[in-house]
DNA sequence: TCTGGGGTCCTAGGACCC
DNA sequence: TCTGGGGTCCTAGGACCC
């Protein structure tokens, strides 16, 4: 019934779905509190802007993005929520089984939304695409109690196209023949893959909607875009070329963390303490993870929202802090500009190998070494048996709110520890391990 | 959208080597 | 001394996604 006619040389044609859940945060709080049904529902509480909005309130002019302050002032009977993470989790992994009843070809693209490939299935099944993906999408529905929305057609760039179609609920079929038609009626840049740059180069090509985009020859397209974009113009012409990625991703190639400060600063340490604070948190990732790091990457957002980055490889693979605090003075000096404002800080691991698979070089002390990890092991282990943050390290303190009294007995000024290099970390190490306060 | 946080992948260009 | 061609590795940065 799509009327897919191999294009693509050999191969079946494919029958794609894609599942995108509706507002679906917010939906989740809506299932597990069914008081909150018809209600303007936010979830971002933590953040103080909209991570997702309910259909109530996205009706009253709410979106995502929007600034929680302005939320009560438009909507002062909203309800705001902070995002609960291990409910929506919950409800992810329920959805993604209902879809394995039907397929074992299911790609987990994100919290909210797959990808399935029926393709075959309509004989056994003994009914077209489109009701196996209306049974599917029911059986979501009705056992969750959220709603979702629902795209077929023959590669994921369309499937995706279809599933933004029609919301909240929606099902929409793009049979091959009606491509152009569905296309035609969608600004260039709403296409998956096409971000706002591709969309700018293209409206200066005179290319205004995907359907412009897709019916330009393999030529024109090859000539004046990459291969990502490449790559999505062959999907938009119904040519599978994403593959379903059905392997559960359980791993990382990189850990980042960064976090706004308002006001801005262009106070050095306190800059430095917000970095230290962010490596601090992605190593704890790292380590829950059992990752340990060969690069990292250090950057400083400007007040115009420009980036200074750097990065370098590590000599060898960690996830712990006090390897990392001398090189990331380093990589910070280099892009730390003095009275600039500074609005943000960011780190990235990367390079991320298992942790059993850290070699430790012929020249490294094993003692120390060993002292590290049971350090760490107890620092993580006090996070999570007394909260998250209890423990950090005291040039960090700065970051974390910490009293005075604590900041002026813990924080040793870097230029007095530089010289005191070997000695640092045997003090460190000796040093108690305090909640609530400074290591 | 006067702008939060966490990811992935691609590409251009320089360094270095033969 | 204005100087070929080709490969590989790395870095910086762009672009895009949720």
């Amino acid at each position: 019934m799509l009327g897919m006619t191999d294009a693509s040389g050999g191969a079946a044609p494919r029958a794609i779905v894609h599942i995108d859940g509706d507002a679906f945060f917010a939906s989740c709080e809506q299932a597990t509190h069914p008081e909150w049904r018809g209600r303007a529902v936010i979830t971002g509480k933590e953040r103080g802007i909209v991570s997702a909005a309910s259909y109530e309130a996205k009706a009253r002019g709410v979106s995502r993005g929007t600034p929680l302050w302005d939320v009560k002032k438009i909507i002062p009977d909203a309800i705001i929520v902070p995002s609960d993470y291990e409910t929506y989790s919950l409800f992810s992994k329920r959805m993604f089984e209902i879809m394995r009843r039907f397929t074992s070809e299911v790609e987990e693209y994100s919290i909210d939304e797959g990808f399935c490939d029926i393709t075959g299935l309509d004989r056994p099944m003994g009914c077209s695409y489109e009701e196996i993906v209306r049974r599917m999408k029911r059986a979501i529905e009705s056992e969750l109690g959220i709603t979702v929305s629902a795209g077929l057609s023959c590669t994921k760039t369309l499937a995706k196209v279809g599933s933004k179609w029609k919301k909240p609920s929606g099902l929409t079929v793009i049979p091959r023949e009606g491509i152009s038609k569905f296309l035609s009626a969608l600004p260039v840049g709403k296409v998956w893959g096409l971000g706002p740059a591709t969309a700018h180069r293209c409206i200066g090509l005179g290319l205004a909607t995907a359907q412009d985009f897709a019916a330009q020859d393999e030529k024109f397209i090859r000539c004046h875009f990459a291969r990502p974009q490449w790559e999505t113009w062959r999907e938009l012409n119904g040519l599978p070329t994403f593959p379903l990625e059905t392997e559960l991703k359980d791993t990382y190639n990189s850990i980042g963390k960064s976090r706004t400060f308002t006001p801005p600063s262009t106070d050095r340490e306190f800059v430095f303490a917000q970095l230290l604070k962010n490596l601090e948190n992605a190593c704890i990732k790292a380590r829950r993870h059992h990752l340990a790091a060969r690069g990292l990457v250090v950057y400083l957002r400007r007040q115009d929202f420009r980036h200074d980055v750097t990065e370098t490889a590590l000599d060898r693979a960690t996830a712990f802090p006090m390897e990392l605090t001398a090189t990331l003075r380093q990589l910070f000096g280099s892009v730390y500009r003095p009275r600039t404002e500074y609005r943000a800080t960011g780190v990235v691991l990367t390079g991320l190998v298992p942790q059993d698979a850290v070699q430790l070089s012929i020249f490294e002390p094993p003692a120390e070494m060993r002292k590290m990890e049971k350090l760490y092991a107890a620092m993580d282990q006090l996070a999570a048996t007394m909260g998250k943050h209890c423990v950090f390290s005291a040039a960090a303190a700065a970051a974390h709110g910490t009293p005075q009294h604590i900041l002026d007995r813990g924080n040793v000024p870097q230029r007095k520890l530089g010289r005191l290099k070997g000695e640092t970390r045997r003090r460190h190490l000796r040093l108690p391990v305090m909640p609530g306060g400074a290591v």
